[in-house]
DNA sequence: GTGTATAATTAGGTATGCCTTAAGATAATA
DNA sequence: TATTATCTTAAGGCATACCTAATTATACAC
């Protein structure tokens, strides 16, 4: 068994280290907002206790045993963010925190109730993927909207999760998973893009539409 | 702001201080499972934020601010409860220990979301008492099936919430919350009531029966 | 009234998880 | 290769919440 601290640890882990990469314990620190002595101190923690593997100067990643943890609690913060805004009818911009509570105080029944209550969604209200019961993640391919051309379509597959305000202007925007896009046109250096959404244009920062993760069509 | 193990001191408190009893810290220790050194140590800081007030010898007793911050867990707990039963199907002898810590990681919004989806539930699945979003908690006025005699009819209000092994032998029994009952026979000397649940007849030891508190009809 | 059992407190210590400052090691790059 | 920036380690602290052992205070029964 681990901490509540510990779990926070591995699913930072887990989402900074997509593709098995090693996560630097800079970044960590930065994404935890600690110092970086602390998370250095935890993940030497977490190295005694087989969840993770470090090397100095490289970064740490997940042990099978840590992964495995790692998407529990990540099913769990899912699952809490579905119910909230599918069932409770909070907004997508409310959920992420509560959830980040509720996902370390809940039993594996709960969690297997709530995936049935919830009819085994396979993506939370952001459009990131529900790891399985059985500790699989599917992370559907795509890329950043920033990176289309003009004149090209696309269907959103997934926005960032952490940033409220972020979240309450792409809804203003009607911009959420599998809605279609289409690229109306793309300033030149690093500009803004214009944006079809249903019948209306937007512009978007450069910097905005690269956080929001598309499959062109 | 007080820390989660605070709250468990208040609700401990307040559920053992019916009707403003001041309630011993040794009391407090035994229920919260800490020597009563801890529980000292926690009651003085709890004096200072102003939540109780003590007197050594006499015991501890909330102050309206406190009352309030322990009716508040105590809701969100009930309101978990019914949640966990209701909705996700649990039975009522799992969802205490799970209620114990969802109470202390929900907000306002997911507490009052929570009391609309249930129907603004007016007991927990034990049968004790909801309290009201405004912090008022009205216990119906009952007496121990223990204290009944031959012949009498009653109502089941409420039976402990904590023990397990209790409660799902209650449940064998079918005896739950506004199930109606006939006292058959009351063994002298302390020893067993024969009770008459629906077409059953149950023997149920003296010590269980005065913790089943129950309306005399 | 005094003794005794119970209750309360004090003193000293553990573990976790965070912090800071300072110093040393490594890597990137000019 | 030297410099700079980043990373790591060492050392000392803080707050919370728990513990045991020993002491002191109180209440109540005789």
């Amino acid at each position: 068994m681990v901490t509540e601290i510990a779990e926070e640890y591995l699913e930072t882990i887990c989402k900074l280290g997509e593709e098995g990469q090693p996560v630097a314990v800079s970044a960590l620190a930065k994404h935890l907002k600690i110092s970086s002595v602390s998370a250095n101190e935890m993940v030497r923690k977490l190295v005694t206790r087989e969840l993770v593997l470090y090397e100095p100067y490289k970064g740490v990643w997940l042990t099978p045993s840590g992964q495995t943890q790692a998407l529990v609690v990540i099913r769990r913060h899912r699952l809490w963010e579905r119910f909230l805004t599918d069932v409770l009818g909070l907004s997508w911009d409310q959920v992420h925190e509560e959830a980040c509570r509720l996902e370390h105080v809940t039993s594996p029944l709960v969690e297997e109730r709530l995936a049935q209550l919830l009819g085994e969604p396979e993506t939370c209200p952001h459009g990131h993927p529900m790891p399985t019961a059985e500790g699989e993640m599917v992370v559907e391919a795509g890329c950043p909207l920033a990176e289309l051309t003009a004149g090209q379509r696309a269907r959103v597959l997934r926005v960032p999760e952490g940033d409220d305000a972020l979240l309450r202007y792409l809804a203003t925007l009607g911009l959420k998973p599998q809605t279609a896009v289409r690229v109306e046109a793309v300033s030149p250096f690093q500009g803004p893009l214009t944006v079809q959404v249903g019948e209306t244009r937007h512009v978007l920062g450069r910097e905005l539409a690269s956080q929001i993760v598309v499959q062109p069509l």
